[in-house]
DNA sequence: ATGATTTAGGACTGATTGGTCCATAAATAG
DNA sequence: CTATTTATGGACCAATCAGTCCTAAATCAT
């Protein structure tokens, strides 16, 4: 590509920007002036650099899906403990709710689950992209369950893969609740009674 | 009202047609067409009978909490004991999800956790009818738990509040999970650690 | 029968949707 | 300075959206 006339935009800006606004507003409800206007972007540089709504959508989910597992693996390595780690995680998610002093507005939750919500059932190619998307972020979790248990505390009753599963599950159903309008006090609970179904053996 | 042409169609019928619908299609990718279709209705009929879409929606929330209400209720009385209850119901809610052997298509959810994803935080009236939509669910849950622990068996560390918020919190995790697209074996071992975190002491 | 009253059907509306196309601008290669 | 290539801006498009309105049909009261 040695011709033609320089592009004036960053493509990672423009997708990073694109992410938050399907990210706040999710796919259906995000019309593409809203996209323009966040992005700065003219309709057509839109559309010969990402082709169209649909892909770039799916694009802006790899983007995520990479931008939180790096996140997540500096976390995990960062952490004192890999318990710690995941304590910290859930009560990230639940600090996006109703608090009872102030009531914060938008809770954007995680972009994977909201799509897995609003599409995977009517759109294939959005459902395998979410698909491999938490398989990734489920690695890291795998890694961090795993490190969080010591040798003797291992309860073979439960695979670590059940485990994963199960942590995956609770961090969805805690995005909902938030989303729902739970208060923070309410759901405080609930990510202790999680942290102990996690490490049955170490009550 | 003794004048006047005798409507054409059930009110509760109609509720019904467009309860199925908004639950399969959710609020904005059901277009007043689909609506119409579904309901059999003709569009002056729909707006003089139910006012808007809005408004339509919303009254389908009522009509689709009070029947699984009255469902739950029921099937709690039949019960052989309420912890059966408890886990026939979450092995329902991942009863959706992909079998090995069949790829069964629709997932429709649970309406209630389906809005509170896609509509709560944008639209406060919607908000309030789902809180007091899952508010009188979770009514229900609360009597199962409390009926399904023996006197002994009463673990003071977590209040009945926290454990059903824990229970609401499961299901929808499993919901989002069944809507993602993972396979029910998966899913099984993952209700069997929130049965044994529900009933602690009686492990 | 006739007038009152309500429902039903469908034409119509203005706004918005995602997407296309074309003329123009801006750069480089020769 | 010209030809080539790409980017940009905006006019334009057909389709669809929720919602309105008017006419015709159907029933009841008299």
């Amino acid at each position: 590509m040695t011709y033609g006339r320089p592009r004036e935009f960053d493509i990672d800006c423009a997708l990073e920007a694109a992410t938050q606004q399907f990210w706040s507003t999710g796919y259906e409800a995000t019309s593409l002036q809203d996209l323009l206007q966040s992005m700065s972007l003219s309709k057509s540089s839109l559309y010969q650099t990402f082709g169209n709504k649909h892909e770039l959508f799916i694009r802006c989910l790899g983007y995520y899906q990479q931008t939180m597992v790096d996140e997540l693996n500096i976390k995990l390595a960062n952490s004192i403990s890999s318990r710690q780690f995941l304590y910290d995680f859930l009560d990230d998610v639940i600090s996006e709710s109703k608090n009872s002093s102030s009531n914060n507005g938008i809770k954007k939750g995680c972009f994977l689950v909201n799509t897995a919500n609003e599409l995977c059932q009517r759109d294939t190619s959005i459902a395998e992209a979410v698909a491999t998307g938490t398989a990734n972020v489920a690695k890291v979790f795998r890694r961090a369950i795993e490190q969080g248990k010591k040798p003797q505390e291992i309860d073979t009753r439960w695979t670590t893969d059940s485990l994963v599963d199960y942590l995956i599950t609770s961090i969805s159903g805690l995005r909902t609740m938030v989303k729902a309008g739970t208060e923070k006090k309410s759901l405080k609970p609930v990510i202790d009674l999680v942290m102990m179904t996690l490490f049955i053996n170490e009550r």
